[in-house]
DNA sequence: GTCTATAGGCAGATAGAC
DNA sequence: GTCTATCTGCCTATAGAC
């Protein structure tokens, strides 16, 4: 670790902002090494440098975003007291994401799963699993407090916003309209009890 | 076209079978002529022969994907008659996909979405169009006759089914279990009225 | 840390014999 | 229709100078 600061972020960070929005448009299995290097004007030979193989950096990118959307969780449940504003606050994380006219990370990784190094497959499982855990402890509360109702498991429901939230991405992407996405998730919210106006 | 017939599939269909399966399984990016010649044992050569180009290849399996997806749509219409067991036999059209281990093959190319030849692109938008207006021709029956319930308009109401159940494929691949598919396929036809036991 | 140069392999695609 | 042979270009990755 270098000692620079602030504006000047250091060029593994670079590498990694740089492949991580080229990862979440193209997938992992269309962009190259050439594509980072060309955007950030340095050479092949210097990304080796800092991440050895494609697959160390594909590592790296997952555990970041991962870590990254783990923090906004924590965020939301520092900032938002009740279960339904907090699943808004989430929705909004997502929308995000596809404002910029990128896939989650992870659900494209999930799209390319087989082909994948086992490393960043685990990456993906971790990630699904932390945000379904989230969302199955807000609905656990949530229809404790009985501002929440779902039909089933909270598990099986967090599923089903953590698939449909994922999925809303996946089909607005075509039509670039961050609205496709919010109506889908607006359906969604609606179906554990969440009233949006 | 050959006069073949029968269990005699003619090369052409066979290389858009193969094709078909690593597309799905592994994504448009993640195959190639190398992958589809060695399982068929023909050379690379030969697929040229009958698809010129990969682009081609990929219209012709996007073409035969939505219009075989179509004509399932048009056997449910002809065999189920209320609306929900129209909806549950949709879900069953998904179910098969992903108990082979698939992504369906247009959720896939919606992540590749942005890496794809532009006719591609076209034949992805025409999949996610019949189906979402289809979804809604059944809610719409289903809304009018009382046997369904959405919240917010119909069209509204059949992206997030679609969009739910292109996620729930997605997020349950990594896991290669059906039943998180098919749970969180319950919790949707929930959303919508729908009661499955 | 970043560079030039290069290795070795695989990609999509074509020419021409059979 | 299928083959062998080949082309060109891009891929990931490495060696070694600066």
């Amino acid at each position: 670790m270098t000692v620079t600061q602030g504006a000047d972020l250091g060029t593994a960070t670079r590498i990694l902002d740089t492949a991580e929005e080229l990862l979440q448009v193209r997938g992992y299995n269309a962009f190259s090494y050439a594509d980072v290097a060309s955007a950030l004007k340095l050479t092949k030979a210097s990304l080796h440098y800092h991440f050895p193989s494609k697959a160390e950096l594909g590592v790296a990118l997952v555990t970041r975003y991962s870590d990254r959307f783990a923090e906004g969780l924590d965020r939301i449940d520092d900032t938002d007291n009740s279960p339904p504003s907090k699943l808004v606050a989430y929705v909004d994380l997502y929308a995000q994401v596809i404002a910029g006219g990128r896939m989650c990370l992870c659900g494209m990784l999930a799209a390319e799963y087989p082909t994948l190094p086992p490393p960043m497959q685990a990456g993906v499982r971790s990630f699904i699993d932390r945000n379904q855990g989230w969302l199955a402890g807000v609905l656990d509360h949530g229809t404790a407090a009985g501002s929440l109702h779902t039909s089933g498991s909270s598990a099986d429901a967090a599923m089903m916003l953590l698939a449909g939230l994922e999925g809303a991405m996946l089909v607005a992407r075509p039509y670039a309209d961050v609205e496709r996405f919010r109506s889908a998730a607006r359906q969604l919210l609606a179906a554990v009890g969440v009233r949006t106006h």
